[in-house]
DNA sequence: TCCAAATAGTAGGAAGTCCAACTATTTGCC
DNA sequence: GGCAAATAGTTGGACTTCCTACTATTTGGA
């Protein structure tokens, strides 16, 4: 692409010209969102080799970390913090590619129990290695760095009341 | 929801009990992603009433900044950094709400030059206030934590090569 | 006991993002 | 001049996300 210059800088710039605003948190913002774009190429392109997308990944990750290698729908939609509608169809794909499969719960009939197959169990640490390797995407940051993200970011989410510390 | 605890702590947590790493990326990554989400959802919810999204949003605001209020479809995507075939739905989202015409490039025909209509022009600077009144869906930092991640971000995107600085 | 309300999950649809492939036009070098 | 290569956009498809609406089941209070 063809930019001499950052093309958030120049927002900044063009967002005070105008008195719109001091431009902070425009540029916090947009500096989020194409954090996020950055990350999500790098992750996805790790994870393509495995037939995987981030968001794949972290059900079978969550699956992987419970006891039984297994959680209802619900559980794993709370948290992940996606939609119920966006955990079937995570899981749906996961289903075809015979990495998760969809049991029963043995005392609640409203309930689907999602069960990492064998092949599941298997790919998941593969996987994070691979995730490990290219630091997700973060290699440019330092320890410091990355936690500073943690930390600023936890001060959101608690403001947002994000895991219902509040409620 | 119903989460008593914070559910990026515990993924770092089974993280690093299994020998994964120490979490740090995997956190900063997962807390990108997180904000993102926050963010989207507020800043969404505030253009709402206006019948815009952020990403319409946007390119609205690129076309405000330019001299004449209009630019080729190439240099939106450069600027906002993303896919040809992302402006080119965007576009025609806006076209389809009164906002913007395409036009042809004077000298070039490859060219399709986008413009703002007076819908688009009267608009923008409304949209801007209405995201300044919601602080960009940030309000629950302060002004050091906002340049913190300006900044952080500014690193990773410079580690990047985001706006060829390298190329 | 029994029926309203809460809970669990899915279907269909809209939005944004990307990629690969394709058309049209312009550049640039032989 | 002319043809290959680069550039500009669009189309069609895959993916994730959300929302609204719907079915099935369980809970809980009258």
């Amino acid at each position: 692409m063809g930019l001499e210059f950052d093309p958030i800088e120049q927002a900044r710039s063009n967002w005070k010209q105008h008195q719109w605003g001091d431009g902070r948190a425009m540029v916090a913002a947009t500096s989020i969102t194409r954090a996020h774009q950055i990350l999500l190429a790098e992750i996805n392109a790790a994870l393509a080799p495995f037939g995987l997308t981030f968001s794949r990944f972290e059900v079978l990750a969550l699956l992987f970390f419970a006891r039984t290698h297994a959680l209802p729908m619900g559980k794993i939609g709370d948290r992940l913090q996606v939609h119920p509608t966006s955990v079937t169809s995570l899981v749906n794909r996961l289903v075809e590619d015979g990495l998760v499969e969809r049991m029963p719960h043995p005392t609640d009939r409203r309930t689907t129990l999602v069960t990492l197959t064998e092949r599941g169990v298997n790919l998941t640490p593969t996987c994070a290695a691979a995730l490990e390797a290219v630091g997700f995407g973060l290699d440019g940051l330092d320890a410091a760095q990355l936690d500073v993200i943690a930390n600023t970011v936890s001060s959101l989410r608690r403001a947002t009341g994000d895991w219902s510390n509040s409620e």
